[in-house]
DNA sequence: TGACACTATATAAGAATTGATATATAAGAA
DNA sequence: TTCTTATATATCAATTCTTATATAGTGTCA
């Protein structure tokens, strides 16, 4: 169902399902993945329930494209989703499940390894939305300047992201501080376990 | 394929469908919901493939349990997920989609409810995982006093959330000042607009 | 000319997920 | 005794999503 609204929200302007891909990768595909293999059978599947209609285009390069715009009922199914409130409970981190049974490894090096890595991953994308907040134009960052304008809502989510991905990299660093104390500690134990077992091999 | 490798982590004691539904409602539901017409058929496949072996236990309430527990094909299977490095890609939010579009509605006060009811939510699962982490065990929270314990990856998960969820909720409070300014200008320009009218009309 | 990259559409097969429903046992309340 | 609640397993249909594959035109560079 997501999906649908969201290929109906980026209906403003009409689009091929080739187009949509790639604004998907430019901006959605930070909060909801699509691969062209379900863009194109939900546009379709779209289309025969009224909400979008198709006409074909030659094409400057390649094959004639298929172009969709939005009915008023696909403009109507979008505003009800809008409207229908946040919808929350579809989150998932596969990260964290592999993280919460990583005492499997019997091995907080792995567990250190483990967060460095994402931490790294997680910082590049904070750097790839960070640079997207130095592109806009000033105004848009400052409310005073610009009005009525529709870049509102892409900049709160880029904000929203903005926060998420810092308090995410923070927490790395927690973590890996954290671990480092109890690595120190582990190192420590196993050096009095090996002891002990040395003063009880000599006793 | 995470929900089998989730399943394959819970299972460090053997358990029923059932028993797996209730534990995941009390910490994996945050990062990886599933139902139960899910994790039947999920255990039916892993234990077809040899990753798990089941026996029928009797209940003391209702009809009798089918208890599974891991073989060593399934602790390898999980073990090799665990060092797969972090598995990032997987997030959806769908009220990131909502709001990206909602300029839509045009109509900022829509927003400004939509977030205030986002920010109620998240704020409640907030006060769930603050709770979960007072009510841990001190040594838990103290890197020096317990050591070897298992707790030290559930607790990161837990501070994860923690991290983020806080993140989340400044958002909110971030959005609706900024929300509150615009709606002023708002105002302030419609009735620009409306003086304007009004004396073209006058004139 | 031939290889390659890019534009563009599309489907098939299978896996994952949701939502609804069916079945049976037992304990405790009305 | 009957009703409700909780325990417990399971299946089905429908939908969503992933991975792989097929097709074809156009431009570029060697």
């Amino acid at each position: 169902m997501s999906l649908e609204n969201i290929l109906l929200g980026m209906l403003r302007e009409p689009a091929s399902g080739y187009d949509l891909k790639a604004r998907f990768n430019e901006g959605p595909r930070y909060f909801w993945p699509a691969e062209l293999s379900q863009i194109y059978p939900t546009l379709q599947k779209l289309e025969k329930n009224g909400k979008l209609a198709s006409s074909i285009e030659p094409s400057r390069k390649g094959p004639p494209r298929r172009v969709y715009r939005r009915t008023p009922a696909g403009r109507k199914q979008l505003l009800k989703w809008l409207k229908s409130g946040p919808q929350l409970g579809t989150e998932r981190f596969a990260y964290l499940g592999q993280l919460i049974f990583m005492h499997e490894l019997e091995d907080l090096e792995a567990t250190t390894e483990f967060i460095l890595e994402l931490r790294s991953k997680l910082f590049s994308v904070l750097a790839i939305l960070k640079q997207a907040e130095q592109e806009l134009p000033s105004g848009d960052r400052n409310p005073c300047e610009s009005l009525a304008d529709d870049g509102l809502h892409d900049y709160l989510c880029l904000r929203m992201g903005l926060h998420s991905l810092t308090a995410k990299v923070a927490w790395c660093d927690e973590a890996l501080e954290q671990l480092q104390t109890r690595r120190g500690l582990q190192v420590v134990s196993d050096r009095t376990k090996r002891s002990q077992q040395e003063e009880t091999a000599h006793g």
